[in-house]
RNA sequence: GUCCCCGUCGUCCAGCGGUCCAGGAUACCGGGCUUUCAAUCCGGAAACGGGGGUUCGAAUCCCCCCGGGGACACCA
């Protein structure tokens, strides 16, 4: 049998939604699975709708989800090669001038179906198609057209593309037909819904793909979560990359439409969080604080791989997204800590001592340890007949400015001996005023 | 409106004639653990759209209805 190509057609219209994302990622995966090739193919036919800027987020878009392309190639560079093949078409009578424009002629009679690997026949009576643009006046070719003779052109083998595309093949069909060409397999794979149950479409918001790198998702979550509305394996929930090429075929996929749902996206991120190489994840936090103005980038370098790292590796516990793990970064960068308003509540003049107690004990070690600072929080509380429950909040709030966070312990130990001495220090004397 | 596709917990999936008084995940509710929040553990509520068939037996096959979606451009 023939090598497997697929290809990706977005047309650059605006930018790439989750929909076209996953359409990118079935036939990616189609192609990685059986060692095929996978081919991007620009579709900017509608010269009036489409911009070099959509192509490059259409690109950046693939490149963020980790989709990477074979061959590329743009449809308006082919003009030449759909004109003589409509010419072709006039040669066999099978098309028509009128107003301009070329028109492929429809049968009056009889039907087509569509031998779809995931839907099954779908047959189409030919009274319920019109004939067709296949050239517009200005001689641009149209879709319906273009795609045939470019995957015809392209050795395409499957064409795994959304359903709203499932009413244009049987014209397709008849394309090839006229043109006594072999067409390629389709499979049309379910749409994907918005929480209005109406196609995902551009008016549903957050529908680009970039837009979830803005919000802190991982691509490893959005190909996991996306790979997951239609296709499935078992009870597995999380896959890596390399599962899901050795996993996915077309047989496992899904008929019926899935509504995007947030929540489980949220979930899955966290999963992918919590399983990233720490490095990485530290790379990423780093950068993450710059670009959410969290701290300057002189202030994370200064900071250093290792200390990002283990801030991450507390940071992920809690939050879903890189976002929230940014935004709660503060308390392991150096300098002055924004108390939450509880806090002075908090800080009594009971507790103030016990604080000064503790930074001046933390201040004799050297690199302590999760169980040291345990220990000397206790020896301090037993010193001065306090309460560990009083005093641990006290010295939650004074070091990392929140009542919520990881566990003391470990929190202390990431953030350092000397900044935790300078804010339980701060922490003390604020309470002298 | 016409044609096409689809129809299992709110949502995503499992189920592909008996092992289903339907399983997993998420979200939700209650409890344990914890200085807090998470994580985690235990427990709970939650679905085969309806009606006919076929069959010894149907969530699984067929038909009708209903419901949802998509397509009906010199857009893709």
């Amino acid at each position: 049998m023939d090598s497997v190509r697929v290809r990706f057609a977005p047309s650059p219209t605006g930018y790439l939604h989750v929909g076209g994302g996953r359409t990118a990622l079935f036939n990616w995966l189609y192609a990685r699975h059986h060692g095929g090739t996978f081919i991007l193919r620009i579709e900017d036919t509608d010269r009036t709708r489409s911009t070099d800027e959509a192509i490059e987020q259409i690109f950046a878009s693939l490149r963020w989800l980790g989709l990477d392309w074979d061959e590329v190639y743009r449809q308006t560079d082919r003009f030449d090669r759909h004109r003589e093949v409509a010419a072709e078409l006039v040669r066999r009578g099978a098309a028509y001038e009128s107003e301009g424009a070329l028109w492929f002629r429809v049968p009056k009679e009889g039907a087509t179906t569509v031998p779809d690997l995931l839907a099954g026949d779908v047959t189409v009576q030919h009274s319920e198609l019109k004939d067709l643009v296949i050239l517009r006046s200005d001689g641009t070719p149209i879709y319906n057209f273009a795609c045939v003779v470019d995957d015809h052109d392209m050795g395409i083998t499957h064409v795994i593309r959304g359903a709203e595309h499932l009413n244009n093949t049987p014209k397709q069909l008849l394309l090839y037909q006229a043109l006594g060409w072999e067409p390629p397999l389709f499979a049309h794979v379910p749409l994907i819904l918005g929480p209005d149950r109406s196609k995902l479409s551009k008016r549903h918001g957050a529908g680009s793909v970039l837009d979830y790198d803005e919000r802190g998702i991982l691509p490893e979550a959005l190909v996991n979560f996306l790979a997951r509305l239609g296709w499935s394996h078992g009870d597995q929930e999380v896959f890596s990359r390399e599962e899901l090429v050795a996993l996915f075929d077309l047989p496992g996929v899904n008929t019926s439409a899935a509504v995007f749902d947030d929540e489980k996206l949220m979930w899955l991120n966290h999963e992918w969080l919590r399983r990233l190489d720490l490095d990485r994840l530290g790379r990423l936090l780093g950068e993450r604080i710059v670009r959410r103005g969290v701290a300057d980038q002189a202030t994370v370098d200064a900071l250093g791989p290792t200390k990002l790292a283990r801030a991450a590796a507390l940071l992920r516990e809690r939050g879903r997204t890189l976002v929230e793990m940014a935004d709660r970064a503060r308390p392991y960068l150096p300098g002055d800590l924004d108390l939450v308003p509880e806090a002075e509540a908090l800080l009594t003049a009971e507790l103030r001592p016990a604080l000064a107690e503790v930074a001046r004990r933390v201040e004799g070690l050297s690199q302590p340890s999760a169980a040291e600072f345990e220990s000397v929080l206790q020896g301090v509380a037993r010193d001065l007949g306090i309460s560990i429950k009083a005093l641990a909040p006290a010295v939650r709030v004074a070091v990392s400015g929140t009542r919520v966070g990881p566990g003391l312990y470990d929190l202390l130990s990431v953030i350092g001996p000397e900044i935790v001495v300078s804010r339980l220090r701060g922490a003390a004397r604020k309470e002298e005023r």
